[in-house]
DNA sequence: CTTATAAATGTTATATTATTACATACTGTT
DNA sequence: AACAGTATGTAATAATATAACATTTATAAG
């Protein structure tokens, strides 16, 4: 169950430009687009985002910097995510897949480290770019 | 078996750099430490760190914006990385555990998407961070 | 209700990371 | 020698992110 988290108003603007969003959104892309609601400085957007990607209600794609809404309904906090990248479109989106995230949150080797979160992002072709 | 590279001068002056450094290294950082040697420019810089990126000598922590020697001497090309990363103390290094890059290169899942190359970051604390 | 505390906001300035554009030089091949 | 591909030099600028400080709002005790 998901917990509920009552977004503050400038948190609430950006979380909801990113949901609607088709892609990734770049910080600067979200401020130009949250200029006419009030928001006017850089550090705004990156403390809506901080708390956001903190609370799992977004995530950063880093190869991309760039921010994307959680598509994983089951995806509490930001300790396990996977990502799958277009190379060709830019095509983003969250891999969800239990033997996977089962895999990686089991995963222990020699090194002695205690592993509390991951990140993961396949690139390659999407379906469309790849038949072109 | 590893294709020898003939490094320009420019990027043996920074490879050589890297692979001396106990840590990964961000770009302004080595061009700090390359200066003396007639290397004046950022873009100098990016320059050769794409090249070696590309042809797998180094790599580059996404999440930490910073470069790494290729610590696996079976890793010849950059598409298929795995590191691990102290969020206390910053080490990284990077994996090299067959059965994990042999279950990700053979990952594939529904959607479609032909995947040619992966990046993965495990965080956590390191053996040190832990006992302290 | 008052006080205390944490969380969020507003604002200006600045730091850090990375690329564009253009001219020149080197390296290996035919 | 001519060509193609790769690498270099240089200046300017774009894109991404944080520091510092003042103020306001939300939450919870007492
Ligand atoms: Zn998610
Ligand atoms: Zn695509
Ligand atoms: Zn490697
Ligand atoms: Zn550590």
């Amino acid at each position: 169950m998901q917990k509920e988290h009552n977004l503050s108003k400038n948190q609430k603007i950006i979380f909801d430009l990113i949901d609607k969003s088709r892609g990734p959104m770049k910080a600067y892309s979200i401020l130009f687009n949250v200029q006419k609601k009030g928001i006017k400085a850089p550090l705004q957007v990156y403390r809506a985002l901080d708390k956001l990607v903190e609370i799992g209600k977004i995530h950063k794609i880093e190869s991309r910097n760039a921010f994307i809404a959680c598509q994983n309904s089951s995806c509490q906090v930001s300790k396990a995510t996977a990502f799958s990248i277009c190379e060709s479109c830019e095509n983003v989106s969250e891999i969800s897949n239990s033997k996977l995230s089962k895999y990686l949150s089991n995963f222990s080797d020699s090194s002695g480290m205690k592993y509390s979160k991951y990140n993961l992002e396949f690139f390659g072709l999407c379906k469309k770019c790849k038949s072109k």
